[in-house]
DNA sequence: TGTCAAAATGTAGTAAACTTTCAGAAATTC
DNA sequence: GAATTTCTGAAAGTTTACTACATTTTGACA
């Protein structure tokens, strides 16, 4: 459960409240997000009781009125302790399941963050600069992701493609050529396809960039790698905050590329912009 | 850049609005403290207009009305801002750069959190609990999220889709039945076809959840919205990091359909992680 | 420059909101 | 069991949010 501060109050004086008032509390204190936004004479109805009830309870835990209470509660609401990531159970109100499902994935983000000094970012776009070609692959929600930084690296004006599979991942290695790159996304690094694929493109003098879990045959067999630890899922509930972190990795790669290419990369940039503003997205 | 919210939000629509909505708008970002507490009279007063005319901003800026405002403001102040993004210039030192993108992405996570507790999440259950079929449309960058969320809620055991371009977006909104979910994703909502995809649906008795510009012609059409503000890219180089956001929320969705669906969506979960862990990802 | 349509703005009115007053009911005290 | 205090809601008073409609302003075009 999360502290929130006007939630607190009430709680604390609850006993000290009178019948009507305290079914106000109660009421308050189980649908915090409905009474935030209900009027006083939703709220009164909903207690069973009548609106002078209703603002007395509001004056005596020290509001003004009625309308502070609302304040006051979305205040409450929205202001987090910390993003600390607590698994969701089945047991969790809806509310707080989305809550730590967000948490959890701005944690993630955060340790990302933490942790970009020492990946080898400037080595890739090096790489990534003199590619004739980039294919991204990954499976499962790993595929989208190779599909969303495909979609942005191929503005600068590299061709680029994404391979959802294994047995099109293996083929592109098996015909990979010198300044191809291979950029390989996989959670744990276990399928052992992406291992061959990785040995594959290398014998070929082609570059891989592995994004994946550090201690894995994928991760050994890459030219490049981006270390991302596994986050064991505890709970059936919570997707994979992983992903995000992924995307924004591959975000911050994609714009050092972007700099590092100069003038003609941002001319192509601004073209394509250009061309959808034209539309609407 | 952007901070808040809601204040993001009135800036980027700053420029399209008449002198008198202007004059609000302005002084709601030069006193968003007092705003917040503040009553329409008052509003009216300091802004030398009318009632109406503060009103019809607020329905401009994608709100149901004055009251409104209040809760949104006192949300947009109350989350902490820590990931102060500044746009990404040519300028910048590659490690700056990737850092500028990081906080950017932290951000729109933060404020999607923020505005969370005000999005149709439990009206969106409802319907996706008795969902026939799910079909999340996007293009670009939006068609790898709707990707990424089919690949998450068919999961659930609901008959999903995804589709990614105009006329199967339009196909599917003329044929859909009661009960079929159409999810449209679209940073602008501007596509024409989008809206007529909408009404298509709707006229055919299903429902339309949209995740967009709350200024749009896909808002007003749709059933449920989820009301994402338009980030404008100052900057060439700066990556879409409101997709992130998305993500998120979908998850967010997601999370919140599988605890309402109870044991036998529980079932299914644990099953489909069972059969990956027998592999590897 | 004049005409007209569209957009912008404000006036006036209304329904619903919040707040206060007051009197009766219930509990407590003596 | 009467007096006192506390609790409660009906009713009335005020303010607030919102709507409908009228007026003004703007801008396009002849």
């Amino acid at each position: 459960m999360y502290f929130y501060y006007m939630l607190e109050q009430i709680r604390q004086l609850l006993p000290q409240l009178s019948p009507s008032e305290g079914r106000v509390a109660q009421w308050v204190l189980n649908h915090p997000k409905e009474a935030a936004g209900a009027t006083l004479a939703m709220l009164s109805r909903e207690c069973k009781t009548s609106e002078p009830t209703v603002l007395r309870f509001c004056k005596r835990v020290g509001l003004g009125g009625f309308r502070e209470l609302g304040i006051r509660l979305t205040e409450a609401l929205s202001n987090p302790l910390s993003y600390v990531h607590r698994d969701v159970g089945p047991d969790d109100s809806s509310s707080d399941a989305i809550l730590k499902v967000m948490d959890a994935s701005i944690q993630s983000l955060i340790d990302m963050r933490a942790g970009l000094s020492s990946m080898p970012i400037d080595r890739s776009v090096a790489i990534l600069k003199k590619a004739r070609q980039i294919a991204l692959g990954g499976l499962g929600a790993s595929g989208h992701v190779a599909g969303d930084a495909c979609h942005k690296f191929f503005r600068l004006g590299i061709p680029c493609s994404t391979l959802v599979d294994t047995p099109t991942i293996l083929q592109f290695a098996a015909i990979a050529e010198a300044n191809d790159v291979l950029v390989l996304l996989s959670h744990t690094g276990r399928w052992p396809e992406f291992a061959t694929a990785a040995r594959l493109a290398t014998a070929r003098g082609a570059t891989v960039i592995a994004i994946t879990n550090p201690d894995s045959e994928l991760a050994r067999e890459a030219s490049v790698l981006f270390p991302c630890p596994v986050i064991e899922d505890t709970s059936i509930y919570t997707p994979m905050s992983s992903r995000l972190a992924q995307l924004a990795l591959l975000d911050a790669l994609y714009v050092a590329l972007a700099l590092a290419s100069g003038e003609q990369a941002a001319d192509r940039l601004r073209i394509s912009k250009d061309a959808l503003r034209r539309q609407a997205v």
